[in-house]
DNA sequence: TAGGCTGGGAGATATT
DNA sequence: AAATATCTCCCAGCCT
C-alpha cells in the first residue's frame, strides 16, 4: 500500500501506461463508499491492459480498474510537478498521473480507488481521441472575455495555510487520468484544450462534489458555473465549443509544473 | 424541443 | 471578527 502510495505521488503507477488507453465508466457508488471507508487509504485493483477500444467497441464495459484519488491533505502549499513537456497537440498521451509536492517537500497523496468501466457514446470522437487521436483543433483560439485577475489567484508560490482543492486542479487530475477519458478529455493538450462528455458530464461533476463533500448532488450546471466564474479570473476560459472550456496559458504551465 | 450556454445574485464555507 | 475568496445553488433567458 505504502508503496502504491509512493509510486502514485512520484507520478507512476504500475500499470498505468497499459490503461491509458480503455474507457471506462466510473462507478460513482463504488467511489463513494471508497471514500467513506478509506479516505486516505489505498486500494488498488488494476486491471490488465486492454487494448485501444472505442467505446462502441468496448469490450469489457465493466472491467475493473484504478485512477488516482488526490486526497488534498491541504496542509502546505502546492506546486504541481506534471511531466507535459511533451504534450501532443490534440491528444493526451498516456500520462503519468498527476503529482504535486510542497515546497516542503511534502506532497499531496494521492489513493487509488476502484470502479467501474463504461461506455460513452458521445466520447466516440473523444475516445478516439484517445486511441486513434483524431485532431480538433476547430475548437479555436479560446474566447478572451472579461476582467482577468489572472494568477494572482494561481497558486504558483508557497501559501501559508490550509487549501483547498479547486475546481482546475480536479479538472486537470482528470484529464492526466487515462481511464477518465470516458468523461473529460483534451482537445489540445498543448493550449490546454479539454471538453467534457455530454454523457459522462454529469459523473465528472458528481465525483467532484463528493470529492467536496457536498450534501447535495453535483450536477455539470453547477460545475459549469464555478467554470464560468474562472473566465473572471482568467483561469479558465469557454471556447465556442459545445462543452468545451481552455486552461489559460498561465494556468496550464503552473498546473503543469512548467514555468 | 432539448441540450447547452450565460450571467445575476444570494448563501455557505474556508481562508486570510 | 471581519473581509475576502471560492464555490454552490437556483434561476431566467438566450442560442443552436
Amino acid at each position: 500500500m505504502l508503496a502504491t502510495l509512493e509510486t502514485a505521488r512520484m507520478g507512476y503507477v504500475p500499470g498505468w501506461s497499459g490503461l491509458a488507453q480503455t474507457t471506462v465508466e466510473v462507478d460513482l457508488d463504488v467511489i463513494e463508499e471508497y471514500l467513506q471507508e478509506h479516505s486516505l487509504d489505498i486500494q488498488h485493483t488494476h486491471s490488465p491492459p486492454t487494448p485501444p477500444a472505442t467505446p462502441a467497441q468496448h469490450p469489457h464495459p465493466h472491467q475493473h480498474t484504478s485512477i488516482i484519488e488526490n486526497s488534498w491533505s491541504g496542509q502546505y502549499a502546492y506546486e504541481w510537478r506534471v511531466n507535459s513537456t511533451s504534450h501532443n497537440d490534440e491528444v493526451q498521451e498516456p500520462t503519468q498521473p498527476t503529482a504535486w509536492s510542497s515546497p516542503h517537500g511534502n506532497q499531496w497523496e494521492h489513493s487509488t480507488y476502484t470502479y467501474e468501466a463504461c461506455s460513452d457514446s458521445d466520447s466516440q470522437s473523444t475516445s478516439s481521441l484517445c486511441v486513434g487521436y483524431p485532431p480538433s483543433p476547430t475548437s479555436g483560439p479560446p474566447v478572451e472575455r472579461r476582467v482577468k485577475k489572472t494568477s494572482e489567484s494561481l497558486p504558483l508560490v508557497p501559501l501559508s495555510g490550509k487549501k483547498k482543492e479547486r475546481l482546475f486542479h480536479f479538472l486537470f487530475e482528470m484529464l492526466q487520468t487515462p481511464s477518465m477519458r470516458s468523461c473529460i478529455w483534451w482537445v489540445q493538450a498543448s493550449s490546454g484544450t479539454f471538453q467534457f462528455s455530454s454523457q459522462n458530464k454529469e459523473r465528472l461533476a458528481q465525483l467532484w462534489g463528493r470529492r467536496k463533500g457536498n450534501r447535495k448532488t453535483m450536477t455539470y450546471q453547477k460545475m459549469a458555473r464555478a467554470l464560468r466564474n474562472y473566465s473572471r479570473t482568467g483561469e479558465i476560459s469557454k471556447v465556442k465549443r459545445k462543452l468545451t472550456y481552455q486552461f489559460n496559458e498561465r494556468t496550464l504551465r503552473a498546473l503543469q509544473g512548467g514555468f
